[in-house]
DNA sequence: GCGACAG
DNA sequence: ATCTTGTCGC
């Protein structure tokens, strides 16, 4: 189903795993080269044992009509610490884990976070898409690097996230009155057709649908969300 | 040297 | 990320 996946790259020095990220930087594609979208998936970690473990959700969603169809959760021992700009080696193992055990691979992954729109242009979204293959889109809850000006009021309104003179990303609003959303390419996706997808993936709520249930399932609450999602078994 | 800094 | 319930406001 996915590529081998060594996880020997997880273990490395802060030092490294900037080299790992530069060295990577040249194989990100941020044109579209996705198939026709009809299941996306949300893709995030969490913490237990005051973090001593990390904990990865994925739940895969119907596009049409954003209902689940598939889910896994992983655990792993914490084994790297939360440095800005390195996220993706702290989570990394335990979400691509987690997406081994998917009996259907989706078609795009949202993941909780940056994709291009990163200070070597490889956050975890787009790390993830490398790793693995897949399309991939960041959702960022907020700015990790880049510069932009007011964001518009309207739903589906959004202002370019600019680094200099290339723009590595859009601050989105999902719905009118909340804070907007920071999305980026992840890997084999532009920003407008990920922003696309993303407003694709929004019903009532800030969040799309996707993250939601990934936040839910991966959070302390996760036996809450369990129990819906066995529920509409 | 002084801030900024995804989750 | 996480510690955590109710509550103020549109």
């Amino acid at each position: 189903m996915l590529p081998d996946l060594s996880t020997e790259w997880a273990d490395l020095t802060p030092k490294d795993a900037i080299a790992l990220q530069q060295s990577l930087r040249a194989q990100v594609r941020t044109e579209d080269d996705l198939p026709d979208v009809r299941t996306v998936a949300g893709v995030d970690a969490g913490f237990e044992d005051n973090g001593q473990t990390t904990r990865a959700a994925v739940v895969v969603l119907n596009l049409n009509d954003l209902t689940p169809i598939d889910y896994t959760l992983a655990r792993l021992p914490t084994r790297f610490p939360y440095v800005p700009g390195l996220l993706s080696f702290r989570e990394c193992p335990v979400i691509l884990e987690a997406l081994k055990q998917l009996e259907t691979l989706p078609d795009l992954l949202l993941c909780d976070g940056q994709g291009i729109a990163h200070p070597r242009r490889l956050g975890i979204a787009t790390h993830i898409g490398l790793l693995t293959g897949l399309p991939s889109i960041g959702v960022g809850k907020s700015r990790l690097t880049g510069t932009h000006g007011p964001v518009p009021e309207g739903k589906g309104e959004w202002t370019p996230l600019k680094d200099g003179d290339e723009t590595i990303g859009a601050v989105l609003r999902t719905r009118s009155g909340v804070k907007p959303l920071f999305i980026s390419p992840g890997h084999r996706i532009s920003l407008p057709t990920a922003i696309d997808h993303v407003m694709a993936c929004i019903t009532r709520y800030r969040l799309p649908e996707t993250t939601r249930w990934a936040d839910g399932l991966a959070s302390n609450r996760g036996q809450q969300w369990l129990k819906t999602l066995e529920g509409l078994k």
